[in-house]
DNA sequence: TTCATTTCTTGTCTTTTGGCAAGTGTCCGT
DNA sequence: ACGGACACTTGCCAAAAGACAAGAAATGAA
């Protein structure tokens, strides 16, 4: 029984260009996956195997560190497609996690699968490299903000641009995110850094 | 006339699982580049057109925050490759600045060219892919070390890692990079942020 | 509903960092 | 050698953030 791929087919079609035909042949080999809340679609420690667009629900990346507590190194929301790209895409053991904060489905395709589009499909090609790179300056310009931008305005900036997020992650792992602790980001919310 | 290019060869060999015939190829294309002391190799506003294989040198990239100050952003040290994704890759105007901290000598390529080899050359493709992975995760760890580290401890090991850096760069490109002032740097190297 | 666990807030105190600004040092050109 | 620009250091004080701990609020299970 088929699933209802259109979201899929909509992302796909907006971000590569090339015909319904081969959209249709690309979305083929994604399979449904739902990720349960608190499940892992990625564990450190493993070698990432897939690639995952995320239909419904938030994902959130983190790594331990020295001292033992959980930095966030990113959040996933709807739309958008999740992966670990040094993981993936060199076959390293990963140093993140990737946590479901809520009950996720998306649709996720293996890395064998996806090597053998971009091998067959040069416009899957492409748009493979392009997610890439978005997500390579995408992240880049958050680390650039945590540079330029006080916690607080990052904190705003989130909030803005990702509400969906403080609907389901704790005040601890938005912290660790913006470099600050949980404390500080209690503070911050009331608006009172000040006394 | 020709260069040298033996050191770019070694590298494309190292990275690039194929023959030395395609090698000899890839390396036809790639033109000697010399940046003095100074110099751009990348303005913010413009598209970047290059890719750059840095033989000899040292080069600092930079934005300008909302407050008007330069931000370091990444330095890049001989034997590695020189260019910045979004702009190249995607076609966009750059943020960023990419400039000389030394005189610097290298091989490079055009946007047009590389694509050209990209799509005729598989395993320079491969390669290309792989540089680009490799990118992302050296700027995932280091900003994950920006907030596991104190800036002492990043000054430590930019130090260890990187100590060329030193002889070039001035005081204040270092602290902005390690996302403290110029005068808390001063104290860190001091050895007593303490009094 | 009630209890227990977890999460979040808040107070106090300490440490770290930033913002000046003055002082020292270094490099260049004349 | 001199002056000037620039880079770096340092002291002082203020602001920001962390550590710790207590208490409030929310969540979930029985």
């Amino acid at each position: 029984m088929e699933q209802d791929k259109q979201v899929l087919i909509d992302f796909i079609k907006k971000n590569a260009h090339t015909s319904d035909r081969i959209v249709q042949e690309i979305v083929s080999h994604f399979e449904c996956k739902n990720i349960p809340r608190n499940g892992f679609f990625l564990k450190s420690g493993k070698v990432s195997n897939e690639y995952l667009f995320l239909e419904e629900g938030v994902l959130r990346a983190f790594t331990l560190a020295v001292s033992g507590e959980e930095v966030t190194t990113n959040f996933f929301t709807k739309n958008r497609l999740v992966f670990e790209p040094s993981s993936l895409f060199i076959r390293t053991v990963s140093k993140e996690n990737i946590q479901a904060l809520t009950d996720c489905k998306g649709f996720s395709i293996t890395y064998e699968k996806l090597n053998m589009l971009f091998h067959s499909i040069p416009e899957f090609r492409e748009f493979g490299r392009a997610m890439l790179v978005k997500e390579f300056a995408a992240f880049k310009a958050r680390t650039l903000s945590s540079i330029t931008e006080t916690a607080e305005e990052q904190y705003a900036r989130l909030l803005a641009e990702n509400p969906e997020i403080f609907q389901s992650a704790q005040l601890k792992h938005i912290a660790s995110y913006l470099g600050v602790t949980d404390s500080s980001l209690s503070r911050i919310r009331r608006g009172f850094s000040k006394k």
